[in-house]
RNA sequence: GGACCAGUGGCCUAGUGGAUAUGGCGAUAGCCUCCUAAGCUAUAGGUCGGGGGUUCGAAUCCCCCCUGGUCCGCCA
C-alpha cells in the first residue's frame, strides 16, 4: 500500500495546528469549503476554541494563522470569518495524487490490512419460494458491503444462509405432490416452484381439509418420511440451481454456503444446554430466554414440541461462525423487520459468553415495494429478479445497437446488471418505490451515466498515441483541479463506509466523480490540449482507475466502449 | 399502548453540529464539420413535516406533535 496523500497532510496539518494552539484534549474537524477559491480544507476550530479561551473567534483564527508552521505541501492559511482555510500547493498535490493513483493501479483506494476476520451474511432465500427484486436488493447490498470490507483490509467471507426447511417448504411440497406429482418442468423448475407455493398458499386458506393434508407433509418433512425427503431434495435442488445461475450471471461469488438444514439439530442441543445451565428457562414447554431487563421481551429459542425455530438455527449457526471460521465480526443483512429478533438473538449470544457478540452488527434495510404495496411471494404479487432483468436486457440491448458496437450482447449484459445494481445501492433506511420506468432509465443518476464516462475514458487513453505518465503541470484549470481533489477522496470513503457499513457512501462518490470527469471532458481537451497534455491523459487515467476501483466494489463492471 | 425507521422544490435524492442546502428526473432554452449526445451548458422550482428548545452556529442534537412504514409470534 502506497501514500494516501490526502490523508497524510490532513494528519499533518493537525500535528500542525496542535502545535500552534497548544491545548490538550481539542478536536481537531476538517471540512471542505464550500467552494475552491476559498481553500483545500478547513477548520472552524476557533469557534469552539472561542468558548474556552473567551476570546474572539476571528482574533483565534489570526493567531492561528500567524504562528502556524505550515506542513510541506501546505502553501498557506486564510482566515476567513472565523474558519480557517488552508490552500494546498495544488500543482504539487495534483502531480502527486495522479502519479500514485497510477502506480497503485487495483489498489488505490485499499486500506491497511488488518487482523479481524469479517464475515458477511447475506442473500439467505428460501428454497421452494421465487427470487425476486427485494431478494435482489439484499444481494447487491451484501455483496458490496463484503467487498468493501475486504478492499478496506479485514480477511472477509462471503457467507450465504439458504431456508430449505420450514413451513413454507412444507406448503409448497404439499402443493407440488397433490397437484403437480411427478412433473418436472424443462426449465426455470426455481420459478415453477414459487408458483407452486404461492397456489398452494392461497388453496391451503380455502380449505380445512387442505390443511389436514398439509399438516401430514409437515410433520413428514419433520420426521424424515423417506417419500417426502426424497422429493424436498429434489425440488430443493431445483430452487438452488436457479439461485447458483443468479449468482453466477450477477457474479456474486460466496466462499460458503449454510443451510438451515444442517443447523436445526445443533441448534436444539445448544437450547437445552442453555436450559441446563441456567441461561434459558422453561415457559409453557417451550425453551426461553429472559431478556425483560434488558428491554428485550423473552426471546423463545426452541418450540414446546422441540422443533426448531429460525433463532434456534440462528444460534447454532453463530456458534459455528464464532468457533469453526474463527470470525470477529459479524454482519448480517437482513431486512428491517427483523429488528428487535436481531437485538435478542445478539443479546442471547452475548450471555452464552460469546465474546464476538458485542461485534454483531444487523445491516438492516427496508423493502423494495410495488406501487401498488408490498410485494408477498405468498400472493404471488412479486416482480421476479429474471422478469426485470430480461427486460432492462432487451431495453439496454436495444440502445447498444444504435450506436454501433462490435460486442452488443456483452456490452447490454454490463449495462443491464450495473443498472440494476446501482439501483439497489440506495441509502437502505428507505424504501425502494419499484417502477418500471425508472428501471429503464440510464441517464442520470444512474450506473450507465458512470460506466458511459468510464468508456469515454478509456477510448481517449485508446487514442493517444503515445501514454507517458512522465509530466510536468503547468496552469491548472479549475475542471483539472477538481477532478483531482475528488480522485483523492477515494481512500476516506472506502475507510469510512467499512466504518459506517454504508455501501451508498461509495456509489455516491462513484456518482460525483463520473459527473466531474464529463464536466472535465467538456472543457477541457486531452488528445489536442494546448497545455498540461500529459497531464491530462494522466487525470483521464488516474479517473478511469477511481471509476473501476470503485465500481467493483459495488459488483459493477466498467467497460472499455458503450 | 411501547419501541424503531423515514419525512429535504411536482417526483426521487445528498448532506447527521459548520460557510450561500447536493444532485437527478420532469419542464423550458441552447450545444454534435470538435477525444462516443447513455453527454454538456443555462433558466425556473425550497416554510429541509410542524412547533418549542440547546448552541457563536441546527436539515443534523433535545422535547412535544403530525404523517407514512415496521416490530413487539412457539413465523422467517
Amino acid at each position: 500500500m502506497g501514500t494516501i496523500l490526502l490523508k497524510n497532510l490532513k494528519n499533518e496539518l493537525e500535528n500542525s495546528i496542535r502545535k500552534a494552539v497548544d491545548l490538550e484534549e481539542i478536536v481537531i474537524v476538517f471540512s471542505r469549503p464550500p467552494d475552491f477559491k476559498l481553500g483545500d480544507i478547513a477548520t472552524p476550530l476557533s469557534f469552539e476554541l472561542a468558548k474556552k479561551l473567551k476570546k474572539n473567534p476571528m482574533q483565534i483564527a489570526k493567531d492561528i494563522v500567524d504562528t502556524i508552521i505550515l506542513p510541506e505541501g501546505i502553501e498557506r492559511a486564510e482566515n476567513s470569518g472565523g474558519y480557517i482555510n488552508f490552500f494546498f500547493d495544488r500543482k504539487y498535490f495534483s502531480k502527486k495524487t495522479v502519479m500514485t493513483i497510477i502506480n497503485e493501479n487495483d489498489s488505490y483506494g485499499k486500506g491497511e490490512e488488518k487482523k479481524e476476520k469479517v464475515m458477511v451474511e447475506y442473500s439467505q432465500p428460501n428454497t421452494h419460494k421465487s427470487f425476486h427484486i427485494g431478494h435482489l436488493r439484499n444481494v447487491c447490498l451484501g455483496d458490496a458491503l463484503a467487498n468493501i470490507m475486504e478492499f478496506s483490509g479485514y480477511p472477509t467471507v462471503k457467507a450465504n444462509y439458504i431456508g430449505d426447511v420450514g413451513a413454507h417448504v412444507a406448503k409448497c411440497l404439499w402443493g407440488y405432490m397433490k397437484f403437480y406429482n411427478g412433473v418436472v418442468p424443462e426449465k426455470n423448475r426455481g420459478e415453477f416452484l414459487g408458483k407452486v407455493y404461492s397456489e398452494a398458499d392461497n388453496k391451503l386458506k380455502k380449505s380445512e381439509d387442505y390443511q389436514e393434508e398439509y399438516k401430514v407433509v409437515l410433520k413428514n418433512l419433520y420426521e424424515e418420511d423417506k417419500r417426502t425427503m426424497d422429493v424436498w431434495r429434489m425440488t430443493r435442488e431445483w430452487s438452488l440451481e436457479e439461485f447458483n445461475r443468479i449468482y453466477k450471471e450477477l457474479g456474486v461469488n460466496f466462499d460458503i454456503f449454510f443451510y438451515e438444514s444442517e443447523v436445526k439439530d445443533e441448534g436444539t442441543k445448544i437450547a437445552k444446554e442453555l436450559l441446563d445451565k441456567g441461561v434459558a428457562k422453561n415457559k409453557d414447554g417451550a425453551v426461553i430466554v429472559d431478556l425483560k431487563e434488558y428491554g428485550l421481551d423473552e426471546f423463545v429459542i426452541l418450540r414446546s414440541d422441540g422443533t426448531a425455530l429460525y433463532s434456534t438455527k440462528d444460534l447454532a449457526l453463530a456458534e459455528k461462525k464464532f468457533q469453526d471460521f474463527k470470525i470477529d465480526l459479524s454482519l448480517y443483512v437482513v431486512g428491517s423487520e427483523q429488528k428487535f429478533y436481531f437485538k435478542q438473538l445478539f443479546k442471547t449470544l452475548e450471555l452464552m459468553g460469546f465474546s464476538q457478540a458485542k461485534r454483531c452488527y444487523h445491516l438492516s434495510y427496508e423493502l423494495v415495494m410495488l406501487e401498488e404495496g408490498k410485494m408477498s411471494s405468498r400472493e404471488g404479487n412479486v416482480v421476479l429478479y429474471s422478469e426485470l432483468k430480461d427486460v432492462v436486457k432487451k431495453e439496454a440491448l436495444k440502445q447498444v445497437r444504435e450506436r454501433n458496437i462490435s460486442n452488443a450482447e456483452s456490452i447490454s449484459e454490463i449495462v443491464t446488471l450495473g443498472a440494476l445494481k446501482y439501483s439497489m445501492m440506495k441509502d437502505n433506511n428507505k424504501r425502494i418505490i419499484f417502477n418500471w420506468k425508472k428501471a429503464l432509465d440510464f441517464e442520470g443518476d444512474t450506473a450507465p451515466y458512470i460506466q458511459y464516462a468510464h468508456a469515454r475514458a478509456s477510448s481517449i487513453l485508446k487514442k493517444i498515441a503515445v501514454f507517458t505518465s512522465e509530466f510536468e503541470i503547468d496552469e491548472l484549470n479549475e475542471k483539472e483541479y477538481k477532478l483531482v481533489s475528488l480522485l483523492s477522496e477515494l481512500p476516506e470513503i472506502v475507510e469510512k463506509a467499512s466504518i459506517d457499513y454504508r455501501p451508498d457512501y461509495v456509489s455516491n462518490y462513484v456518482y460525483d466523480v463520473a459527473k466531474c470527469f464529463n464536466e472535465f471532458y467538456h472543457e477541457c481537451h486531452v488528445i489536442n490540449a494546448e497545455s498540461n497534455k500529459e497531464f491530462r491523459a494522466s487525470l483521464v487515467k488516474a479517473t478511469k482507475i477511481v471509476l473501476h476501483n470503485a465500481l467493483a466494489l459495488l459488483g459493477i463492471k466498467a467497460p472499455e466502449e458503450m
